[in-house]
DNA sequence: TTGTGAAAGTTATAACTTTCACATAGTCAA
DNA sequence: TTGACTATGTGAAAGTTATAACTTTCACAA
């Protein structure tokens, strides 16, 4: 597989993903053909820019036809690393936390959340599905035995520099930050993607008050 | 304020979302002037294009100095239009619903979720903080009496769709999705962003595949 | 086996974005 | 009052991305 991954920019990967779940839809509905154009329906883009995101990797589609939807599952998933399970722990099992260890698109991902972290004594010991709750204090213990690569921090803001500050960079190797705290997007080789749930609605608030298209 | 909105990307208006944030956050730890390149360190972006990002707005800084937190704060929600509360009604109560009204974000951002649906009768009567939560059957009417704007979806995504399509678009004009379904960015005249909270870590996986910066 | 239609893959170009570098202007200290 | 300093605002150039238009190839039917 040679990928002309120095081309690739972080746009393109983004709409990767998009094509990952209008693949999914349409396969759960039983389609096993879709067109750039179905594709481009489903989620607002042009079919021209779809057709040369998938090229880039290679030619999945039969001309004339389309993709084949189990075939671009797999090079998509492929693509994107996501054919693998991948271990990831939460940090912060409240609300958010909760939700998001809960939330399908992890899961579909092929995330699994092997454990989470809290400071709440009533939390820890507990637990959220099949994912166990420890304490905070063990966290960097848990971090160094199992190797683990990825995080979701879901604390309160006021504490997310402190945990971040304190992760061992030679094992961690992304962030997904869901507090309000902004990091930027590489600290010490690691990769932090910051998510603030309110900022799409912030930029809906700006192209409702301006009538954009 | 003569704006030149019609020559501003999206892409412009995500990067003001993080600048406000960067300013919050200096605001909060009792800064009172931040120079471009303050903002470019919290950030990760470079100085100039948030110059040039800000100056499309007008000229908000001091020469030799910076900007002033407060000014360019009331300056940037002014832009989005996050000076005014704006009521959103939430539909689904569930972890992520629950979630989402308690975010901090929103409230930051000058939105007040003022009321919740749900199917459940478990949790229809109760509520999220002050946010009572009816039944999804008073959903339209709820819309139409209070009309409101802006919808936040975290409903399970199999019933996204019945949902969406049934919105009185006349008086809705913009959808928060929260669900696995993916709606196109414009539909009837109302805004829908999508959003998949495992979209991040997918492109995290992505990047730590391919080591890229 | 051959012809037709449909949609993928490709290319060239226009449009847009970012970046650099510098002139400008405000601040502060002497 | 003056001069040095600093970071903004801006214009031009470089770099990047999306788009339309075109060519290719596959599948199916006659």
């Amino acid at each position: 597989m040679d990928f002309h991954y120095d081309k690739i920019s972080e746009a393109v990967i983004r709409r990767l993903t998009d094509y990952l779940r209008c693949v999914r839809i349409a396969s759960s509905s039983g389609e096993t053909l879709l067109t750039s154009k179905d594709i481009s329906e489903t989620c607002g883009l042009k079919p021209s820019i779809i057709r040369k995101d998938l090229a880039l990797f290679g030619a999945y589609g039969i001309k004339g036809q389309g993709y084949n939807t189990n075939e671009l599952t797999y090079h998509l998933n492929n693509i994107l690393g996501l054919n693998n399970i991948k271990d990831v722990i939460l940090i912060g099992a409240g609300h958010l936390g909760t939700a998001i260890a809960r939330y399908p698109g992890f899961i579909n991902a092929n995330f699994n959340f092997i454990a989470a972290f809290d400071n709440d004594p009533e939390k820890i010991g507990g637990n959220i599905g099949h994912t166990n709750i420890y304490s905070i204090k063990e966290l960097n213990k848990y971090i160094k035995e199992n190797q683990i690569e990825i995080i979701v921090l879901a604390v309160p803001s006021s504490a997310a520099s402190g945990i971040v500050e304190n992760l061992d960079s030679n094992i961690v190797k992304g962030i997904l930050n869901f507090t309000s705290m902004v990091f930027p997007g590489r600290m010490n080789d690691m990769y932090v993607h910051n998510i603030d749930l309110a900022k799409e609605l912030e930029v809906i608030s700006y192209c409702m008050k301006n009538c954009l298209t």
